[in-house]
DNA sequence: CGTTGGTTTGATTAATGTCAACGCACGTGG
DNA sequence: CCACGTGCGTTGACATTAATCAAACCAACG
């Protein structure tokens, strides 16, 4: 990376903004100027559909880019909201455009979009074809993986900021059944839960319950860029996360 | 766009290959040198779970790239194949890389690669939120409208060279159920097959049946780009799709 | 304290999957 | 030209998963 790249990456990162939790960031129809880059907490892509239902699409997590649509499509197609109290920074339309002109700093923007889209892509497959449980389980496997790239999973557990209801919503699930298969893998000693804090006795077992193999997450290939960015933002320690309301637990 | 961006795209799409249906174009695990860009057939994005189950993940028309992972992620996390037979091209790494050196070529990728992740969204949005019924029309409604968009459709009808198991796995169904859910939108004159042959006799109706909402596809932004890279290629007339299964029908 | 949002539970219903079988159209080889 | 096999579509009976409805409980917060 060279001094300009890493002028442009600093200047774009200035006011560095704290977002209660539950609080939209962008809407659907909206013309964003700006995209977000998520410093601390959990946000989620989601979508109503015309029946009033919610379908969150992704969990954005610390590092992650909101939204990359901005440059080149008019118009935003989903909403993107904070689940857990967010700090975000607003990275200004220019800085994005001037990016791609940098081989280096382009490259890394389609690293992140690339991959969002091999995660969406495994979530397509995890509604299609998998039964509730291994449903459950499996994003719980990979939220460990992308919770430990960015370090913020310290051993296999790891503090998980969402309601039983915003996981229904994620599972295409009722948050009823959410709640029996919560209490199935817990009961199978698949997962332990105290207050918002997941704990993962053995991520082998669960990874092989739920059919989870890491190989869309790409994690080789993106090496420590998504982390080291984090660790040069302002106000980013890299390490924790909001716990407003995993740390009130039990 | 300059003349050195025609002759680059024009260099990049030699030697059109016929490929027969159900044959895969690339294999999870594989690190392709190349992208295929379709020029008639329907191919697919799937992956096989570990459980054995396919999940479709999406359809590639005429018109559509099959995988730009190629420049930045090193192994596929799925695989292409032919769902009817197809033409494609072949172009290789260095065309692409060169392709993001140019900003109107560059944004055209970007817009590609965009919109079919728009479309992974919504689909998510299909299998998490709609009840079978609505779930199989509002792909239907969708392929309209991407079809339309690249000559494919005349009117409100289309070719759909697809089995009713392929849309099972698509829409992560059992196929039993398909045959039911296609059983019941004929019955309610919201559809109507003859053979492989598409015929949408009310598309308000239908959209509104399936609450579809076209704004995901982004069509005005994408303008008529892809058709017209269409129609430069060599051996396509934009206009006529294999139809070896559909024209012996009925 | 009362209210609120989140979790938990049981009873019941609805949607979808599974199993099994059959038919039809097509292509192949005798 | 016919017999057979194969892939796809269709159907019925039945099993199972997950949704819905309703209620209670608990902790946090004002």
């Amino acid at each position: 990376m060279s001094d300009d790249d890493r002028r442009l990456l600093d200047s774009a990162s200035q006011d560095a903004r704290t977002v209660p939790g539950r609080t939209d960031l962008i809407r659907e129809g909206d013309n964003p100027a700006d995209v977000y880059l998520i410093l601390e907490g959990f946000a989620c892509r989601y979508k109503i559909t015309s029946g009033g239902k919610r379908q969150i699409m992704a969990y954005l997590v610390p590092g992650d880019f909101c939204d990359l649509h901005v440059f080149v499509l008019k118009q935003m197609d989903h909403s993107i909201g904070t689940l857990s109290p967010c700090k975000v920074v607003k990275i200004p339309r220019e800085s994005i455009l001037e990016m791609l002109e940098r081989p280096k700093l382009s490259v890394a923007l389609w690293l992140a979009v690339l991959t969002d889209m091999a995660v969406l892509r495994e979530w397509l497959v995890n509604l299609g074809q998998r039964p509730a449980e291994e449903r459950v389980a499996h994003v719980l496997c990979e939220l460990l993986l992308r919770l430990r790239a960015v370090g913020l999973a310290s051993g296999d557990s790891y503090a998980l900021p969402v309601t039983q209801v915003e996981l229904a919503d994620t599972m295409g699930l009722s948050h009823v059944h959410v709640n029996r298969v919560l209490r199935s893998l817990r009961k199978n000693g698949l997962i332990a839960l105290h207050g918002k804090n997941l704990v993962i006795p053995d991520a082998a077992r669960l990874n092989a319950f739920s059919g989870f193999n890491p190989n869309y997450l790409h994690l080789a290939e993106r090496g420590s860029a998504r982390q080291s960015a984090l660790q040069r933002l302002p106000g980013s320690d890299g390490d924790s996360v909001n716990t407003d309301r995993s740390s009130a637990e039990k």
